[in-house]
DNA sequence: AATTCAAATGCAACTCTATTGCATAAATAT
DNA sequence: ATATTTATGCAATAGAGTTGCATTTGAATT
């Protein structure tokens, strides 16, 4: 059975050709995509506008979450969780940034430490990225 | 006697006129500030051009450190440490953006905690940004 | 299977952030 | 006061991402 069609139909998006083709990416990297991550890794071409639409209509639906790195691109990895739905991503986990290939992973399996903040300031979402030399480099 | 002429001196860079000025708003601000933060807030109106070298060679210079708080727009905030020098920052302290006001703080007196992360990574640098509402918020 | 209709796609043009090349101006050393 | 190095400003450009609009496609319905 088709995995990315279930996965579009659980989170409740139309299945289509460029759906498919890009989630496939998702599924099979296990590192974080930008746009032009996904433009090499593909090798139908698609539009440099559906990809976007569609990396925005994943975060929005659940899918993929954003996940910042310091590049200046947008880059987005799977949502591992399952609990994620639109809008609203449960993933507080750390990302790690390779020095060397520049890939940024998920580490699921550490949870960050609470902070204790000022007086004042009141906490919504925590986003950790460590940056050094991964497994592969 | 001037602290932005000061500040220059001991970090190499000659004293100009943009310099101060720009210096002044790191000086002033107690955020961190992108090239439109600076635009809107002198008078005086600079070429974008020399912000932006303006801002990379104090980076370079060890007068501001680069904040990355996830949105779109490189934001620099003054080096409090007194340590940093040529290309090394050693200011490992958390960033807060608050998603009110938009503005981005670093909060020196709190230290991130030590992660242990997975077999085969190894740690150059953290970076913790919180999201959340500001005092003034 | 044909029809329908909303949603997805592709093209062109555009916005916004940031950078590069080059000629001119200004700051420090002499 | 002069020379030399560095900073500045203008114009043009690069790169990431977005918007408007006409066309195509997917899936629900007949």
């Amino acid at each position: 059975m088709n995995e990315s069609r279930a996965i579009l139909k659980k989170h409740g998006l139309k299945f289509t050709e460029n759906r498919k083709v890009i989630l496939e990416q998702f599924i099979s990297a296990n590192y974080a995509l930008s746009y032009n991550d996904i433009e090499n890794l593909i090798e139908k071409k698609i539009d440099k506008v559906t990809v976007y639409r569609t990396l925005k209509s994943f975060e929005e639906n659940g899918i993929v979450h954003k996940v910042v790195d310091g590049s200046n691109k947008i880059k987005y990895a799977l949502c591992n969780s399952g609990s994620c739905s639109s809008n609203h991503h449960h993933d507080i986990h750390i990302h790690f940034k390779c020095v060397d290939c520049n890939k940024t992973y998920c580490l699921d399996d550490i949870t960050p430490p609470e902070l204790i903040l000022p007086k004042g300031y009141s906490i919504a979402k925590q986003n950790v990225f460590i940056q050094g030399r991964c497994q592969n480099c």
